[in-house]
DNA sequence: TCTGGGGTCCTGTGCCGC
DNA sequence: TCTGGCGGCACAGGACCC
């Protein structure tokens, strides 16, 4: 039995590159929201030094000098793009985890007599050849050390020609020697000075640390990992799980001192989880409301808040999150903070169909019919029914100043062959 | 001037009740 | 009735992932 893990090469760029071939062999970077700071990079910027989440403006001279093709990240194009790869994916083996929008888990049980390499290789060029997207390909006897393959075939894929299965004692050992403590899944910054600290160097020091010195110093998640990495499989395929929290939250454009106004975009975020709530047909007992002053600026007051409401039923109602999420801002608030980011976020889920109202429980019955309304007018006129407090004429837009077409899902942008 | 968003999970702390 | 120890819980914060 064996997992793979299959990674989408930098992917959002290569999701740009499928439709604006002109992009390719250019360096090319895909910004976050509000054009924050670079979160794809194609092969040839991350050579001339971009790194991941670089801040923008402070390679502007970089980009000028090197030509480099910025973009505005475009999620409806690389949502589309990552369905029709893993729907792929899923021709291949029935037993598939969707890690991430470009990563999927796959494990290969009953493939005795398949050679997965092939197998693996067959895989990719399907996908490249129906998408357009190239992929990297790891194969290990557990997940973490799929992961480490995973690298190993990316890094070098001349040798590994895109796949690298990692079936051997030698390999292993081999694999773990050359990987430093930070490219472990799940050992971040702060783990590898640590573990640096008692004197490991790479993977291999930490696989060999004694497991009840990382059991006791570190904790049973380490431990986990540790053994994974000696090839003892700990972590299986997760099944869709449903998700255990929603959250909405963002940074503004414009640093926020004013109530009124913060309760505004508060609000507006509330109404968001609701939503997602009710997409997916749940309903929450918590939400934590927070809001945040920009720590980068450390010259001015800074002030982090967050409050964890717990609600007095589980409900998806707008109204009553809404409500619930204005209070808190109240009660956290202070005066001459320049507030750069807010969230909502609801947890503890539960669905919404099979739930009876208790006997305390007093959501007025009104709402869910009226909720529906709104989520149908809002779907088919875009967003245009809001409550009294969110700001009727202001629209807060997200910077997005280099955006590319949608290709794939809407309509008026479909793609024309001349 | 300008530094993402959406997740999961763990840990320290303070409080409560046994 | 008082006290200390301890488990359980809620909360705030943070590490880590993509």
């Amino acid at each position: 039995m064996m997992f793979a893990l299959i990674d989408c090469n930098n992917f959002y760029v290569s999701c740009e590159r499928v439709f604006n071939p002109s992009l390719n062999g250019r360096p090319v970077i895909v910004l976050s929201n509000n054009d924050g700071c670079a979160i794809s990079r194609s092969d040839e910027a991350k050579k001339l030094g971009i790194p991941m989440g670089a801040p923008i403006f402070k390679y502007k001279s970089l980009i000028k000098k090197h030509n480099i093709v910025v973009l505005s990240s475009n999620y409806p194009l690389y949502a589309d793009m990552s369905h029709r790869v893993m729907n792929i994916i899923s021709d291949f083996t029935p037993d598939i985890e969707i890690y991430s929008i470009d990563e999927a888990f796959l494990k290969f049980s009953g493939f005795d007599n398949i050679d997965l390499f092939t197998h693996a290789s067959l895989m990719r060029k399907r996908i490249l050849k129906w998408t357009g997207i190239p992929t990297s390909v790891g194969i290990a006897p557990t997940k973490s050390l799929a992961k480490l393959s995973n690298k190993i075939a990316r890094k070098y894929p001349i040798q590994t020609k895109d796949v690298y299965l990692l079936d051997t004692e030698y390999k292993r050992l081999k694999s773990l020697r050359y990987f430093k403590l930070n490219n472990i899944w799940g050992i971040g910054k702060r783990l590898t000075r640590r573990l640096e600290l008692v004197g490991c160097k790479n993977a291999l020091d930490f696989v060999n640390l004694p497991e009840k010195w990382v059991k006791s110093n570190l904790s049973i998640v380490e431990l986990k990992i540790q053994q994974e990495l000696k090839g003892i499989a700990n972590l299986n395929l997760e099944s869709f799980a449903s998700k255990k929290s929603i959250a909405t939250t963002r940074s503004f454009d414009n640093p926020v001192s004013d109530l009124y106004k913060l309760k505004e975009r508060v609000s507006t975020f509330a109404l968001s989880c609701a939503e997602k709530l009710r997409r997916q047909n749940s309903i929450s007992n918590i939400m934590i409301v927070f809001i945040r002053s920009n720590f980068f600026r450390k010259d001015l007051k800074q002030h982090s808040c967050s409050r964890v409401v717990t609600l007095p039923y589980p409900t998806n109602s707008s109204f009553v999150l809404n409500n619930y999420a204005l209070k808190a801002i109240e009660e956290m608030f202070e005066p001459n903070i320049s507030y750069k980011k807010a969230g909502v976020i609801v947890t503890s889920l539960l669905p919404s169909d099979n739930y009876q109202l208790g006997i305390f429980e007093n959501e007025d019955y009104r709402h869910k019919p009226l909720m529906k309304t709104i989520d149908r007018i809002n779907l088919m006129y875009g967003d245009k029914i809001k409550l009294a407090n969110q700001d009727l004429t202001k629209k807060w837009k997200m910077k997005q100043e280099f955006l590319s077409p949608s290709y794939t899902t809407k309509i008026s942008d479909i793609i024309k062959i001349k």
